[in-house]
DNA sequence: CATAGTACTATGCGTTGTATAGTATTATAC
DNA sequence: GTATAATACTATACAACGCATAGTACTATG
């Protein structure tokens, strides 16, 4: 999948992905594996420029004698979400006309 | 619309609305209007750009005195259009996650 | 005891959308 | 008749983001 278009994706699907449940770097990668291919390199930055801008909070848990830092999505997060959502739908006009010029150059 | 989700599909649609017939800057500004806004500063550059890549060629006809540039489509520039059509698939599985657990949370 | 897995931090790069500014001609309106 | 809008394009510079690469450090497994 070509890199620029997954820009602004995959920060909403980290949000999403803990909708259901506070959970920390290695595990998200591990539960977002079967939707989209994301590093560390990638996710990481996203987990800090998230809670930068206040969509995230994060806790430490001790974990076998490290601490494990774990991230709850905030009430911002959830709005970020659905700016997606709603955004989501202007692209889809976008690929709606490609797909239609395609069909009509057949 | 978020700036970044328009990343790589803005190229796409100006290849799209090229298959049709040849078009100039401008003019490929206003025939794209009603899809997407999209600016001269951001259109300019995605014509040299896809030129450069030989998705486009391009050639002048004198209009009023002055050179009016034409793009038309290369084959490279179909191709690249169903690739984004393929990648667009994928990027709908990100989306229909994120929907998918924002269904989940309500 | 070496390898794989877990868990995170830091640095730096390339692409792309966009703001801003500049140039220059033609058409329209007051 | 001159100001404004429309036409048509070039040039420069910036910020955001995905990602490669590298480093640190501990635990579990064979």
């Amino acid at each position: 999948m070509e890199v620029q278009l997954k820009r602004g994706s995959l920060e909403v699907c980290v949000l999403a992905s803990l909708l259901k449940e506070d959970s920390y770097g290695y595990k998200i990668i591990q539960s977002l594996q079967e939707v989209v291919e994301i590093s560390e390199s990638t996710l990481y930055p996203i987990l800090r420029r998230l809670e930068a801008s206040n969509c995230l909070k994060s806790y430490s848990v001790e974990h076998n004698g490290r601490l494990r830092k774990f991230y709850s999505i905030t009430e911002k997060g959830k709005d970020k979400i659905k700016e997606y959502l709603q955004d989501f739908q202007e692209l889809m006009n976008i690929f709606n006309y490609i797909a239609k010029e395609v069909r009509k150059d057949d």
